[in-house]
DNA sequence: GCCGAAAGAGTAATTTATTGCACTATGAAA
DNA sequence: TTTCATAGTGCAATAAATTACTCTTTCGGC
């Protein structure tokens, strides 16, 4: 999964781990373990419940072809 | 859900209906309608697919306090 | 109003995500 | 090396998403 890093990423850079974001978030630890390691396919609300608590959101953005 | 308009406003600026979508998406029209009308909770593989077609795409973004 | 295309909905079957539990692995500090 | 905290995994139960089928609802053109 694509946002397996970027969650690891800015959990380390919060100071959290893994049990304090399934505290927080109330996405089970099992979960965040298995997307930090790129296994799972979250839905949008387990994905979104993760980001909020790490200040991140999800956007949708239209693909533009290489800008150079 | 967030994206329902998104979705349905850029389908129909690109000029296909909810079949083409799913036929071109590999996904379920069935999960396509319930999308649009804002039930359902799609896997973001699901999402992504639907978003492919549009030439859309999902990122992350970390949260800014309003910019005035 | 009528008609056909497109969209929305109820139900049920199947697949998949989510979760807890118990266990292993890693890594840093003492 | 021992210890402790954190991270990763196998398995099984439960909850939820995905899907097809069928039907109803909209809505624009005629």
């Amino acid at each position: 999964m694509k946002f397996a890093k970027q969650i690891k990423e800015r959990r380390s850079v919060l100071g959290i781990n893994q049990q304090d974001l399934a505290d927080i978030s109330g996405v089970g630890l099992r979960t965040i373990k298995q997307i930090e390691v790129g296994k799972g396919n979250p839905s949008i609300k387990t994905l979104s419940a993760i980001l909020d608590v790490l200040g991140m959101e999800l956007v949708t953005k239209i693909k533009t072809t290489s800008e150079l």
